[in-house]
Order: C-alpha cells, then sequence, then structure tokens
DNA sequence: CTTAATACTGTGCGGCGTACAGTGTACAAG
DNA sequence: CTTGTACACTGTACGCCGCACAGTATTAAG
C-alpha cells in the first residue's frame, strides 16, 4: 500500500459501519447468541486513532491495536472486517468531530478562510489524517456534515453548484497538500534526529562545491535568499499563509469575473 | 514508511552518489582489487525506475530489483548504500531527464504555465514521483538544473527573489497534489476494478437512504451537479484546469500589487 | 439437553529491508 | 610466482505486516 486510501473495502460493509449510530431505533438489535462481547466498534476505533495521534498511521497495525485493547489480534476482525475499513472509520469520525463555528453574516472571504483554518486544524489534531488519500471519500456522517458545513461559506459568492464544488476541492487540496508538506517535514527532523536548519548546515561542505553560482545562479540566489528569511529551506507556517493568500485572491478574482458577467 | 522521503538516507554517502558524473576527471579511479562489478549504478538505478513507472513505487523492492538484473537482493548493496539512498537517485535521474524547453520572449504566464506543465509531464511518465515527499529535496544535478530553469519564468514579474520562490512552491505544490489526487483515483479504480462512475453507481442504493436532502440541502445540491457536471465525483483534467487558472490568476493578483507599489 | 450461532484464539503464509557472516576473485606487494 | 588483502557477491536470519483458516469456548433458542 503506498499511500492509504480511504474506501478501499468492500462498500457495503463500510457503509453499515459507517452509518451504524444512525440505525433505526424501532429495530433494536436483536439478541446474540454466543458469548458477550467484550468490546465494540467504537473502542476499537478509539484505540486505532489514539495510536495514529500518538505515534503516526504506520503504528496502526492490526496486531498493535489489539495489543493495546488487551485482546488477541484477530479478534479485532468481529469488529470491524479489515484494516481499510477502519481507516475510513477513523476518517469520518474526524471529520465528525470538527468544530463548524457559524460564521454567518461575515464576508465570504473570512467565511472561506474559517474552513481552511478548521482543515488546518484537523491536521494539527491528527497529523495522519494528511497522508490519507479520500480520492474516493468515505461517505459516512461525518463526511456529509463537514462538507454541508464548507458549502455554505460559499453562498451568496454567486458562484454557481459546480464552481463552487471546484472552488472547495481547490481549497481543501491545497490545506492538505500543505499539511503533508508540514508533516513530512516534521517527520525527516524527528527520523534524522537533525532540525531543516542543522541538516542544511551539515550538507553545507558538502554543497559548496557542488552549488556553482555560475552553473546555476538563479537557483543559488534564490535558494539562499529563501533559506536566509525563512531561517530554513522550508517555512510551513509562511507556506500555509502565503498560499492560502493567493488561493482567496483567485477566488476574489473568480467571484468578480462571474458578478461581471451576470 | 508512511511516505516515501527523499533525502532520507547517509547525506554524505547520498550526495556523493548524486554527483558521482561530475566527478572530477583528474583523479581517475583508482584501479580496484577483487571481481570485476558485474553492474553499475546506473543499471540498478534504471532497473529501479523501470520497475516504478511499469507497476508502480510499492513494486520497488530491493528483492524484486535484483531479480530484474539477475542478481541476488544483497548483491545491490555493493552499488547503492540502501533503499531511501535509491530512492533519491531515481528521483534526481527523473528531475535530470524532464524537457526545459526555452520560452524567454513569451509573457510570463505562459512560462510560468509552461513550468507546470512541464510538471505535470513528469508525474505523467513518472507517477510514482508524486507519490514522494520532497521536503528535504534530493541536492543533486537534476534537482539544481530544474530549479534553475523553473525560476527563469519568473524573471521579469517584479517579485523579488522570497517571493519568486514562494510562488515556485506553491505552483509546485498544487500540481504534486493534483498528480497524487489523479493517480490516487486511478489506483482505486484499478484495485476496484470499478470505474468512479461504477463505484456510484454500486453505492446509489445504499447512499439514497442516507442522502436525506433535508439534513444536507446543500451537500446533495452541490454533490449531484457536479457529479453531473463531469460525469463522476472527481474529474482529474478539470481539477488541473481549473486549479491551474486559479494559481496564475493569484500570481497576476501578486505582481499587479508589488508593480503598483514599486 | 441439544443445536446452532457467535466470539474469540493459534498457527501459518508470503512479503519487506538489511545485518551479519561467510566465499570466491583479482590485483599489489614481496 | 606466491601470498595478503580489498572487494564483489551470496545465504541465512530477524522481526515486522495483513489476514485466511481451522479450531474452541460461550451463549441463547428450540
Amino acid at each position: 500500500m503506498p499511500t492509504e486510501r480511504t474506501s478501499a473495502g468492500d462498500p457495503a460493509q463500510t457503509l453499515r459501519l459507517l452509518w451504524r449510530a444512525a440505525e433505526d431505533p424501532a429495530t433494536p438489535p436483536a439478541p446474540r447468541r454466543g458469548p458477550r462481547r467484550a468490546l465494540s466498534v467504537d473502542a476499537v476505533l478509539a484505540a486505532a486513532t489514539a495510536l495514529a495521534d500518538a505515534e503516526g498511521l504506520e503504528a496502526v497495525t492490526i496486531r498493535r491495536v489489539a495489543q493495546e485493547l488487551g485482546v488477541v489480534p484477530m479478534s479485532l476482525y468481529t469488529y470491524v472486517p479489515g484494516k481499510a475499513e477502519l481507516l475510513d472509520l477513523m476518517m469520518d469520525a474526524a471529520y465528525d468531530a470538527m468544530p463548524r463555528p457559524d460564521t454567518a453574516g461575515e464576508p465570504w472571504r473570512a467565511r472561506v478562510k474559517a474552513i481552511a483554518e478548521e482543515n488546518r486544524a484537523l491536521f494539527e489534531v491528527h497529523p495522519w489524517a494528511a497522508e490519507v488519500s479520500t480520492a474516493r471519500p468515505p461517505l459516512g456522517p461525518g463526511l456529509m456534515a463537514k462538507y454541508e458545513h464548507e458549502l455554505t461559506a460559499f453562498e451568496d459568492t454567486g458562484l454557481g453548484d459546480v464552481e463552487t464544488d471546484d472552488c472547495l476541492t481547490h481549497l481543501l487540496g491545497f490545506v492538505q497538500g500543505w499539511a503533508r508538506s508540514a508533516a513530512d517535514t516534521r517527520a525527516a527532523q524527528a527520523e534524522s534526529a537533525m532540525s531543516d536548519r542543522q541538516w542544511w548546515q551539515a550538507n553545507a561542505p558538502l554543497l559548496e562545491k557542488v552549488f556553482d553560482a555560475e552553473k546555476y545562479p538563479n537557483a543559488v540566489r534564490v535558494g539562499s535568499a529563501a533559506g536566509e528569511a525563512h531561517g530554513a529551506a522550508y517555512d510551513a507556517d509562511h507556506a500555509y499563509e502565503f498560499g492560502l493568500e493567493r488561493v482567496l485572491d483567485s477566488f476574489e478574482a473568480l467571484i468578480a469575473g462571474r458578478r461581471r458577467t451576470r
């Protein structure tokens, strides 16, 4: 599995699990034979998420989650069909838990910016979520509530439904891409036990021989200027702020264009 | 290894390998004792890249590359210190092989758009490259040539060095993020043997119960509008064109602002 | 009490990167 | 021409992974 991906499991089972809390209360669960269940889907989900938060997504193995729950690995398969479905549950639960402050009345730019901030916060609380591809999203209550909420930020912009979806996709793509870069930078630092600054300094002697200012004049000039400006080759906070302003500016141009031709 | 990452190996060894072709010709390689080398770094690199192109990055294992070369796995370690260093070589070689057409004389927007297209082409030739995090880039001749080339697209925009680097980072982040989404969508289709359209249709009966237009009015309306417009929930080509125009528009606004305050 | 459904457990498969300890080869020194 | 040594190359082994499968224990239904 090169990249973790949602909706990689059996769709029917996944949907049943995702919407398990919304089951018809008129049909109480039939009494089951066999031993009492020692755990629950939510317990497995909580343990897996806690593990991912603390040690990253690669620590979330069936064996390890079972260990956290004091249970033998294969037991988990009575709660969850497999690892793919567990990941869907984790993502949808994370979406569901996101705060959705009401920004009605504020101008669209502030509302859209708030959406970006909420997603940034998601990736700060659950850094592992940034690594998960949601090309096919987990179609659970969390995603639906999130999508519904985020769309309202584009109300009264004059954009059509399709353009609104395009803009939201673009915005969320930016935030997730940024979160991945930021997480990768942190991970590289942790693994090499070297900060970005230290790493560049450690490599400096070797690089000097190779970063020929005659051969690469722009690269050497711009690279060192950027490095000095941020104190590192890549400053995540700066990249976020710069990128978000660019995204918002581009929406502004789009909205202005639509209003003009309306 | 959750995400593949460049520059995860020993920096000194990595740099020596990356710049191996640029070694001082005044010091010819000392004659070596022992058996003649059956392969070469470039042969290993070529085999690994061919494998990644054909079967994806997760097919690139030491065992498998060795098998392709008709050699036992451990032999590769005499050419390359480990898998991390091999990945750096692959990325830098891919950068090095990118065409760098001269767009001097064209307006900046066309030049910057060409940079995006070149990177899109990179990810089409080597889809695996999109999965690789370059938070710490492979500091080889390929990256240097690419960076130098890409910076020239921003000449005469009036942007400062730091802003130019910010813009380039933002642009490349967009293209790579898009390439990942596109690749993930393709991978999901291949793995489930279901197109996006088929997948949504297969899930439709279950989704109808759950996509409550009263509870999620905007989501249901916008989601179905977007789905109908593109014939799928996610249309990669459309997302690329829409996103690229947004990125270029935002650069236009930034450049106009800088010119005004200059 | 018997039957059957369910929960849980133990073992095993084929894969991964690579540490480590060999073995065989070819050049340099004597 | 012999010997020492640097080097290329090989085989084995370790601890991980998801999970298929077969078996056992527990409970409720008939």
